[in-house]
DNA sequence: GCGGTCGTGTCATGATCGGGTCATGAGTCG
DNA sequence: CGACTCATGACCCGATCATGACACGACCGC
């Protein structure tokens, strides 16, 4: 199961955490303060951090700054400390939740599970791809809109994964010719504009006025984001 | 700036974080209930959804269960209860945060971007020019002023990235006939003088008395530093 | 082999939008 | 005061794109 690494200076509150969460089936390290933190995070692989604010040394603000300087590992600070600017503060060094003092174990091992979730899902290869309530599994072939399967063809399917793979950016009808249909094809740009307009028919609520596969006038094309 | 749609019944509650977000510069939509949500869901394009729990018909569970089997888009739950167990059940219904009313804005908003944060996985790499309140992204084709979008056409999208990359430094309408309209142009000079009025009319707070965009008499323009 | 279907690329058409030119006026410098 | 430079607004043509129709070939069942 994943690593996680609690970083808490108070031994009873560490144990009953690192215990809580080995009782969820995950493998735990713990130590007392940053520096020990930094030391052991460069040296071992985590795919989750849990910092306390108040540490001796280097406090937890700064201790996930340094972290977050070298790693997007998912960070939850646990601390006592329930105040708005403290929870801002953490959220901006860097922390992606903010769980405060005291906590219950079932809602923490939550919180850990949606945040594994999510930093699995937008890691590398990440199995789906979607925008709107449109699905597309690249490995399956499969798009669905609205939970109900659109059968694409083979261009199609390749256009729109090339599209979602870089939503929000412009891409070029060159770079779809080379990328879509190969290095070496020599054809018309419009070619583009007819798939992209079957693509429409497909995915978009209204073909005629598109919210998610945008042209960009005079540049290519853009899925929205 | 980003998308949101907020999902909550109370009008009340559902204004005051609607100009909350917008205060944030966020781009907002808000339904009164479960339906509308996924209805709008599927037809706009969002970056982020904020549920409520307590809904008319569908509630915020089943409302995120729904949107989460046909999109891995971010989501909030903010609801007035706080007990553990729904805590959990809204975690493990899909949604990736979870807030309790009365919530403080300036929390929700830090929640909000750590969410979006983690969520753009490609955002990051991408240049981003800027001046005075322009922000410019070469790869999103995309120009924004104030946090709002203005739309740029390709020549002058090309003639702002240009001198955006040369801040400070004075630009003549030789080079920038040559690096915007390609090295084997033929044109009036006084063809850049056109364009640039039109960058001003659409980047400039005040077009007749121009702040960024400066004329440098008989040598050419340049950007302000 | 034969006819049908399906996927793909090409073409013609029409609407829209962007870009280049021009005439005019204001501002600036010698 | 001219001469020059730039700003402004209007205008027209051509580029660009959406759309629908169609031709060609691959694939498949018969």
């Amino acid at each position: 199961m994943s690593r996680i690494l609690i970083v808490e200076d108070d031994e009873r509150i560490r144990s009953s955490m690192r215990l809580a969460l080995e009782e969820e089936g995950y493998d735990v390290d713990d130590v007392g303060n940053g520096e020990d933190a930094v030391t052991l995070f460069g040296a071992e692989p985590y795919e989750l951090v849990l910092i306390d604010l108040m540490l001796p040394g280097i406090d937890g603000f700064e201790t996930c700054r340094v972290i977050r300087r070298q790693s997007t590992v998912p960070v939850i600070m646990v601390t006592a400390r329930s105040d708005t600017h403290d929870v801002v503060a953490g959220l901006e060094a860097g922390a992606d939740d903010y769980v405060t003092k005291p906590f219950v174990a079932k809602e923490l091992a939550a919180r850990i599970r949606a945040l594994l979730r999510r930093s699995r899902h937008d890691g590398e290869g990440s199995a789906v791809l979607s925008f709107g309530d449109v699905v597309i599994e690249p490995e399956a072939g499969v798009v669905r809109r609205a939970g109900v399967e659109v059968h694409c063809t083979r261009t199609e399917f390749r256009l729109l994964c090339e599209l979602a793979n870089h939503p929000g950016k412009v891409l070029s009808r060159e770079q779809l010719l080379e990328r879509v249909w190969g290095y070496d094809y020599f054809g018309d740009g419009r070619l583009v504009d007819v798939h992209v307009r079957r693509l429409r028919t497909k995915v978009e609520p209204d073909p005629a006025l598109p919210r998610f596969i945008l042209t960009v006038r005079g540049m290519g094309y853009k899925l929205a984001v």
